[in-house]
RNA sequence: GGGCGCGUAGCUCAGUGGUAGAGCACUGUGUUGACAUCGCAGUGGUCGCAAGUUCAAUCCUUGCCGCGCCCA
């Protein structure tokens, strides 16, 4: 027998480590047909938040979803090494040990991070774990695990050599906290209160000057040039005399180019091209011009001969500062306006962003952007809500090349080697930095590329080629050293290669062949560009077919006032905590029920307790069989002939099929408020209260309504365990014996039949909620029982009436029928289907309340009838509408009409 | 500035070319042992505003107002 109250935490360790030990995540099925998901990988030194809860519950319901429909349901599932987030961890775990980075070196640094990734690496997954997630931990990934080293050196190398992977010199979003260069995507853009200053630049012939504008003056250190428009009259015989820079003395020319807007300030701008992309574009017109670089990585002022004594060292803003106040004191500065700047910050480090010019890596996406694109326009992969397709063809429209490399040492090391160049047959030795690039899938190839091109025999080789310092190409008659690039790889470079990789490329395994490309994946919109668009474009270049059928895009989860959450608001909520108190069922039923397509979560934790409420509803429903002796079903539909339980099959059918038809298109609000409607508001408000009658009697009604039971609330549990697996499996054993878990059992199929025996039980429960509401609002005492006069009913009538008599006596508290004329002396009267009946009250009547209560019905009904009159009176609705239209106007008319007319007849026996 | 989306009961959200639903909240009430994490009954909406299409518009079209997000 069950407890009387449900205890989540009670049950769901126990089937957890039942499944994953039974292997049930995964069972053999070879001759099924595969079902994939590939997890978007977490964080691995992260921890489980309400935002994973969401996408995992997500996946996990389609998943056991397929998995009972008997397919070879396997969700991949793994880690992410997160290049930044994790080395920005580490290394401030290490400061508190007044360790830096940079004493302990490359090698000793990963080292901590290792030890950090196996130490905290596991507790997202075993969260994972208590959300219920069937994923197949046996084959468990990290992206920067061996294969996937293996995997991400191939790629780079393949793509460097069809020319899609190149090295250059440009500007990059530099991020002075972190010191790396980041892409475009990791740059957030924020409004922000600032300055424009208006800087006199004057002629350098003394006949003048000139003013520009700026919002940036301390770049001016770097200014290599001033640009007019060339159509402006006001400046154009200006072009090509020169500005004598106020501050360095440099003298600058004056170039003519279009980027200089006649309408913006004075329409005169200085150029700083190492310093800001537009006028680097203005110095790819005007090369002439060159380009001075003012700031280290960190982005200080250089300590630089071309940079006047006073500003060396300087803090940008420092700078910023003493700029404006040298200016003012020049009588240099016109004037300062205040104005909104759209200002970069790196969405990480949450520094300003600084343009900067540096060698880096890159991928000409333009090129694997088409193929991207294409696979979605042709429908081979497909958004789910279609909006987002929108959005995607949108970015990858407007695709810029993504700067792949970081400055960091958490991640995969680039596998590109440089060298000295051989000039006129010479090796030139020394002339660092070496720019020769050798890129190789090993020290193997390395050597053989390396030996070819400076001609040595090569007669011996290191055998660790990770230790740069380390890596010398000895040749004779005299070495070569070569010098590993040291910058790894974007973490999304990794990722993106997760749906092939995960599967065993670059070997040609056999879950490649049966897995991809997969069949679904499941993530939030905010990273369509990231991580998305990435696999997209890896999957179609590398695998030459798309990674995924359909992906399913959903929103944030939000707070009950639909801010974002963030740990710096103090609005998050912890999933592991609400596990705790309400269940991981209710939490992920909730998550189920609250994914509106296309909407953000509001997350609010009285819906988490409802949906706890209803898993306690559940849990009684069963307590409530076990008690009668209704034990697990059959695993065909049993046969009815009572009324009701013809009828309970006939809800269960189409509940079932809503059920299916929900999860096929994605919906899943509906299939958890589907499911929740019928298991409430039909089997336990209407269906359980039904049967109590019929099992207290026994017999051959209480044996066929115990199978029909029976095999009810299997159906129940099979639909509802991908949406609440821990009490749906523990109330399956509870039940009786099983050949196999729920887990694994099989999905209906049922085909809703329409089944008049049914109609009768629609009828019975009009008749007991008329009658209910028909004793509440005359104040009737609940406990007062009374007769049901039914004046009016034909023989047909009279045994529906008599037959559920029982049902009536318990649910409406009738205690006879009587079809007989009530006696004089006042009735409640109600109507139902048609047919008029009475509750004789005598004395205890409230008159006025029950001509109030028979008005208001009559009104009502009135209304009705009198627009549908008014619709079915209009030549052109009769003439135009669908015929099915007509007809129901036609009835709903009669229907009403005639339950106007009655409640009319029953207010004037009144008087 | 460009793009996308949203505005339905006090709150959170479904929904359909034929005058609206759920959960929560609220009000009243508690009778027969599955369940007070409950039962029963009820209150509550000119479906943002305006025009158009249509026999018929909350639903389609356009404009406006308000809100959110993405990109420049």
């Amino acid at each position: 027998m069950l407890e009387k109250t449900f205890t989540p935490s009670a049950i769901e360790a126990k089937w957890y480590a039942h499944w994953e030990e039974q292997g049930l995540f995964r069972p053999a099925r070879p001759d099924a047909e595969p079902f994939s998901i590939v997890l978007p990988p977490p964080n691995v030194t992260g921890t489980l938040h309400i935002g994973h809860a969401l996408d995992q519950t997500l996946q996990d319901v389609l998943i056991r979803w397929q998995r009972l429909k008997g397919k070879d349901a396997r969700w991949v599932v793994g880690t992410d090494h997160a290049g930044i987030a994790t080395q920005m961890v580490v290394e401030r775990t290490i400061a508190s040990q007044g360790l830096s980075r940079k004493e302990l070196g490359r090698e000793a640094f990963l080292k901590h991070v290792w030890e950090w990734k196996e130490q905290s690496g596991g507790a997202i997954t075993r969260q994972m774990r208590r959300l219920g997630a069937s994923a197949d931990w046996s084959n468990e990934r990290f992206t920067m695990d061996d294969g996937f080293n293996k995997a991400v050196v191939e790629v780079f190398v393949r793509l460097h050599e069809a020319g899609l992977i190149y090295r250059d010199k440009r500007l990059v979003n530099w991020d002075p906290k972190f010191q790396t260069a980041i892409s475009d995507l990791e740059v957030e853009t924020r409004e922000m209160q600032g300055h424009f200053w208006h800087l006199r630049y004057p002629l350098a012939d003394g006949s003048g000057h000139l003013v520009v504008a700026t919002t940036r003056p301390e770049t001016m250190l770097g200014d290599t040039a001033v640009a007019v428009n060339p159509s402006d009259e006001r400046y154009a015989h200006l072009i090509g005399r020169m500005i004598a820079h106020p501050l360095t003395g440099r003298e600058i020319p004056i170039v003519g180019d279009d980027w200089a807007d006649p309408e913006l300030g004075s329409g005169c701008v200085k150029i700083t091209p190492a310093h800001d992309f537009n006028d680097w574009q203005v110095y790819e017109r005007h090369k002439e011009i060159g380009w001075i670089n003012i700031l280290d990585s960190q982005a200080n002022i250089l300590s630089d001969d071309s940079i006047p004594q006073a500003y060396r060292g300087l803090d940008r803003f420092e700078a910023r500062k003493r700029i404006v106040a040298d200016l003012d004191a020049l009588g240099l500065l016109e004037r300062v306006e205040d104005k909104t700047i759209q200002t970069p910050f790196g969405d990480r480090s949450g520094v300003v962003i600084e343009p900067w010019l540096t060698d880096q890596w890159y991928i000409d996406t333009s090129t694997l952007a088409a193929k991207a694109r294409e696979a979605v326009t042709d429908g081979s992969t497909s958004f789910v809500p279609k909006a987002w397709e929108k959005t995607y063809f949108n970015w990858m429209d407007n695709i810029q090349p993504w700067c792949i490399s970081r400055q960091l040492w958490w991640g995969h090391r680039i596998p590109a080697w440089f060298g000295p160049e051989i000039v006129d047959g010479e090796i030139t030795r020394g002339s660092f930095p070496y720019t020769k690039c050798f890129v190789a899938r090993s020290i193997d190839e390395l050597r053989t590329k390396a030996a070819a091109y400076y001609g040595t025999d090569i007669e011996e080789w290191p055998t660790n080629n990770d230790d740069f310092a380390k890596e010398y190409l000895f040749g004779s008659p005299s070495f070569v050293a070569l010098h590993r690039d040291e910058d790894v790889l974007d973490t999304w470079f990794s990722s993106g290669l997760w749906p092939f990789v995960t599967l065993g490329w670059p070997d040609n395994s056999e879950d490649l062949k049966r897995f991809y490309p997969g069949s679904v994946l499941v993530t939030g919109f905010d990273i369509i560009f990231f991580w998305v668009a990435r696999m997209m474009m890896f999957g179609l270049e590398i695998m030459d077919e798309k990674p995924f059928e359909t992906v399913y895009i959903h929103g944030l989860v939000r707070d009950a006032k639909g801010q974002k959450m963030s740990k710096s608001k103090g609005n998050t909520v912890d999933p592991l905590e609400l596990i705790d108190r309400y269940g991981a069922d209710a939490l992920r039923f909730t998550m189920a029920a609250s994914e509106t397509q296309g909407r953000d979560v509001k997350f609010d934790e009285k819906r988490v307790e409802g949906y706890r409420n209803f898993a306690t509803k559940l849990w009684n429903a069963v307590r409530f069989a076990q008690a009668q002796g209704i034990t697990a079903g059959g695993a065909e539909t049993p046969t009815a002939t009572l009324p009701v339980n013809r009828w309970i099959l006939a809800e269960t059918a189409q509940a079932a099929a809503d059920a299916e038809a929900a999860l096929s298109a994605f919906r899943y609000d509906q299939y958890a408020l589907g499911l929740y409607q019928f298991v409430w508001s039909r089997f336990c408000d209407w269906y359980l209260e039904l049967i109590k009658p019929l099992l207290a009697e026994g017999g051959a009604a209480a044996d066929e309504t115990r199978a029909v039971a029976g095999w009810v609330i299997d159906q129940m549990l099979i639909l509802l365990h991908p949406a609440m697996p821990f009490l749906t499996e523990e109330l399956w054993h509870a039940q009786g014996a099983r050949a196999q878990d729920l887990i694994v059992a099989e999905w209906p199929a049922l085909t809703p039949t329409p089944d008049a025996a049914s109609a009768e039980i629609g009828w019975l429960i009009d008749l007991v909620s008329a009658i209910r509401s028909a004793r509440t609002e005359l104040n009737v005492p609940p406990a007062a029982k009374l007769v049901l006069h039914a004046t009016e009913a034909d023989e047909a009538l009279k045994a529906r009436l008599q037959g559920q008599l029982p049902a009536l006596e318990r649910l409406a508290r009738i205690e006879s029928l009587s079809f007989e004329a009530p006696p004089t002396g006042g009735s409640a009267q109600i109507v139902v289907e048609g047919r008029t009946y009475a509750l004789p009250l005598e004395g205890v009547i409230d008159l006025t309340a029950e001509r109030a209560r028979l008005l208001k019905g009559a009104e009502q009904a009135e209304k009705e009838a009198s627009a549908l009159n008014g619709r079915l009176s209009n030549p052109g609705f009769v003439e135009r509408a669908k015929p099915e239209a007509i007809e129901k106007a036609r009835e709903d008319h009669a229907a009403r009409s005639a339950e106007a007319q009655r409640l009319r007849a029953a207010l004037a026996r009144l008087g």
